[in-house]
DNA sequence: CTAAAACCTGACGCCAACGTCAGAGGCAAG
DNA sequence: CTTGCCTCTGACGTTGGCGTCAGGTTTTAG
């Protein structure tokens, strides 16, 4: 009569989690101590986490990638694990995709701009 | 009887310099402690400069937005001051063009990424 | 001549995302 | 049991491009 044995989890630890997401173990403590990644913890106290932690922790490092800080990530975490907004988080959002953007159009010109010099000194050997 | 009065170039001050390129006094000032952009200096000290140090500036703000560091950068300025390279600098401006554009890449993944979030929440009031 | 504005040389501060070290406990295998 | 790896909690160190303050000289405007 297994009624709904609802699909115990198996938690992972932390060093799972940081070699799954390939990131430094002191890395995921750090992303829990900013409110990032919370995590259960074992009757000895070890960190538990469950196996979405890792596509999480990708998910950070893009957005780290992207310029945020773990403030802004946290301010915007809601956006997508609730998958609802209100009018604040949603302008932070487009604050964001704008400033990223900004970066890409000014790496775009860096990159043309060493592209001009690649050219005249592979010309001018 | 003015013999060839060599285009006497009008040198510049530091504050001109900074407020033309539109960066800080410091930020120029550690410039040159960085080997990028030395100075002539009057007799009392001050710190001299051509015009087109304005411009060089303004080209090492690009780089450093690109994730050059100064360091990076002096080793390339031989690059665009003489127009002569080795093969190691040729070496080095592209990988540096790689890394520019891989981080370029990243960024459009990371603002695709949040355009998929906004489209959501956008039809998700 | 004088006061304001600009410049000088140190030298410490800052921020963000970790790295790294120390010292101590936890856990599976043989 | 013990060996060896994993984990824990602090807490200080790193990196880069400056900001900022202190205390003094120089240049410029009136």
């Amino acid at each position: 009569m297994t009624v709904a044995v609802d699909a115990a989890e198996r938690l992972i630890r932390i060093g799972e989690v940081a070699r799954g997401a390939g990131v430094s173990v002191r890395a995921v403590r750090y992303y829990e101590q900013q409110g990032l990644l919370p995590a259960e913890r074992s009757p000895s106290g070890q960190r538990l986490y469950r196996q979405d932690a890792i596509s999480r922790v990708r998910f950070f490092q893009q957005m780290f990638a992207a310029g945020l800080t773990s403030r802004r990530i946290t301010e915007l975490l809601p956006c997508w694990d609730s998958g609802h907004t209100d009018a604040e988080q949603r302008a932070m959002l487009r604050v964001e995709r704008e400033r990223i953007q900004a970066r890409i159009d000014e790496l775009q010109a860096a990159r043309d701009r060493l592209d001009e010099v690649i050219a005249i000194t592979d010309t001018h050997p």
